[in-house]
DNA sequence: GAACCTCGTGGAATCGATTACATCCACCCT
DNA sequence: AGGGTGGATGTAATCGATTCCACGAGGTTC
């Protein structure tokens, strides 16, 4: 592969001028450009990204460490962030911990082996010394979607909250008086939150969350299966499942199936984290969706800013419920329908789209939060 | 961040003698690699992977440059592909051409540029300059699932051709006549293959495939809804749609709900690639399996084969068809139930786990392939 | 006409590793 | 004792870029 003094050669001149040419440095002589180009374009010659990070310590890469690429929200988020950055003049590379905390730990040694600009991290636990190592170290770094509390780096997210008090004021308004969750792991912020928050906000309407409705998953659709066993298995099982991710969803699903049992009929099924094919579920999931284009930019811009010496701004942007058929018939429709066997009711309102990159109108009936607090 | 220097300088050695303890070079002597091992760790040092690469001419990285990431099939890819790079101690970089040709040689680019050891595409078309040249050029290249035809490189994809004619039988059985497809970029080997194949079972049953019943899709959800559209406002809209990837079919999916059809009763609908949730949604939808971890441990062991100056070896792996209810009841179910309204009639078979790392086990009445050919 | 810029250019140092080669020393054999 | 052997080590070249510095030519200013 021709190198930049094979050109130098080919365009009788220096290195120096090569490569002031093929940087744009405004001292050289339009002769020598001419020429300069003229080899370049006969030879292929094509500058080694390898020498040019070594000369000038900077690799124009972020590092993404994501919990499970074979999610998609996370497939969602590191396109987004693959699109800004490259925006940007980054490229990105994409280390996949799913969720084992070896294997995260893997990626970002080597990542920073690599000696990448700047790291996006969704940490699987609590921070290995490494990773605390490398922020304190000076590594420009952002959280997405998970943080690490107590970590000096700015962190972009979504606010759940609000979103999850609308599910439990939904549920409660179909009736469902036991609900139950499949929490995500505790060593990550997004598992701890969903679980404190869907608790408090039952407390609110006078109900209780207690510990046999409060299932320990991993993020996983294997964890969710188990756990919604465990639930259907109890002397008094829960009229509505709530997970929090959407493969734990999967799970649900597949364990509800197996015991022929049907949703939202026998229970009620909703999940954190929306995708396209919840629309086309039998039933379509009720769910909470993230903005997570706008994450993913959001947390590329933050990083880039700190790389090149701005101040990085933490980013929190509101999820919000989407209300479907997995809980039951919402209650602005007239059941006029009886609420009995069949499943496949016409709905009332006109069929949704499939979520998709743009967000869906907000005047839309099958897209809203059917309650909105005081401070909204 | 330390060098190599400051570890020579921390143990009274020379860089050489470190270089050496680090790449487990025999000729040192107990006394300095103990000292050496000491320095690394109280200055925490961690070589550079960049000078490396500069100086050994090596990156143990390999690129891979899929169709589409949100594309669930090509997510399972890169996965498999990682992980068995990661086993044979390789990392890879994933560049997403979101079937555009410009990004695809976008991320050729920026990924010959960093001087990657081996490339693994599955090409958005034809094949640009850019990535014929670097074939021709020596860069060790394999395609995976799509390859471009006259090129001298290895191929690692499934054989579908068995399964559609499967499913053209399994069509056939169910009574149904018009059969349209949803066909994928002609670009594309992918694309052209399905519906070639697709014609060509239609004949050996007698059956035509009329133009106005082939769709032209570009493998994005939105092609399939568009296209979908356009059959059902036929004259004579098909019976059956056959979408040649998983997304397309989200998108046909879409467009049947917004005109309020059912599938299977007013519609049905296959598609080529399965994914988990087709277990789960109204109805569970019919689909070719392709054995997308295998082609991806195929595709990284082809590649590294070459890399290491061993043969590379093409890999063709057959698909099979999953039958489920999209398309009508099986014909070996007992059709007791009335074919008509409700959509949720109790499967008689047992639940399906939804598909999973594991391959199904092959007696499960669910999965199975209702005719076979002679040669099987 | 001397002093002083400015511009275009080339030489050479540099980044952080690897590795060929030279050197030194201890030991062994005849 | 002398020479050969081989192990441990250091010196320095090298990979392919970027960039500081020096230099010469040409133009401007007093």
């Amino acid at each position: 592969m021709a190198s930049i003094k094979d050109v130098a050669a080919g365009a009788g001149v220096s290195v120096a001028t090569v490569s002031r040419v093929l940087n744009g440095h405004p001292s050289v002589s339009a002769d020598a450009r001419t020429r300069v180009l003229a080899a370049v374009e006969t030879l292929g010659y094509r500058p080694n990204a390898v020498a040019r990070s070594l000369r000038t310590d900077q690799t124009h890469t972020l590092g993404l460490v994501i919990s499970d690429v074979l999610n998609p929200y996370f497939t969602e988020l590191a396109r987004s962030v693959e699109e800004e950055a490259r925006a940007l003049g980054y490229s990105v590379i994409i280390g996949n911990a799913d969720e084992r905390p070896d294997l995260q730990d893997h990626h970002v040694r080597n990542l920073l082996d690599r000696r990448i600009d700047g790291l996006l991290v969704s940490p699987t636990d609590g921070g290995s010394p490494l990773m605390l190592d490398a922020a304190r170290g000076g590594t420009p770094m952002v959280f997405v979607d998970r943080w690490i509390p107590g970590v000096d780096v700015p962190v972009v997210r979504a606010d759940g909250r609000e979103a999850i008090r609308d599910l439990v004021a939904h549920l409660h308004g179909l009736g469902h008086r036991r609900l139950a969750i499949i929490a995500g792991p505790a060593a990550t912020t997004t598992g701890q939150e969903r679980v404190a928050v869907f608790g408090e906000a039952l407390r609110a309407y006078g109900l209780d969350l207690p510990d046999v409705y409060i299932g320990q998953g991993d993020f996983q659709a294997d964890s969710g299966r188990r756990v919604t066993e465990g639930f259907l298995s109890l002397p008094e099982p829960p009229e509505v499942v709530f997970a929090a991710d959407n493969l734990m969803a999967l799970g649900a699903l597949d364990a509800i199936r197996a015991r022929g049992l049907r949703v939202p009929d026998d229970i009620a099924l909703a999940a954190f984290d929306d995708i396209r094919w919840f629309v086309h579920t039998d039933p379509p999931i009720t769910a909470i969706a993230q903005p997570t284009g706008a994450l993913g930019r959001a947390a590329v811009r933050a990083l880039v800013d700190r790389i090149e010496g701005r101040p990085p701004e933490s980013v929190t942007l509101p999820a919000r419920l989407v209300v479907r058929r997995s809980c039951g018939e919402p209650a602005s429709h007239e059941p006029t329908a009886p609420p009995g066997p069949s499943a496949s009711a016409q709905p009332s309102a006109p069929p949704e789209p499939s979520a998709s990159q743009a967000p869906p109108p907000a005047q839309s009936p099958a897209v809203r939060s059917p309650v909105r607090r005081s401070q909204s």
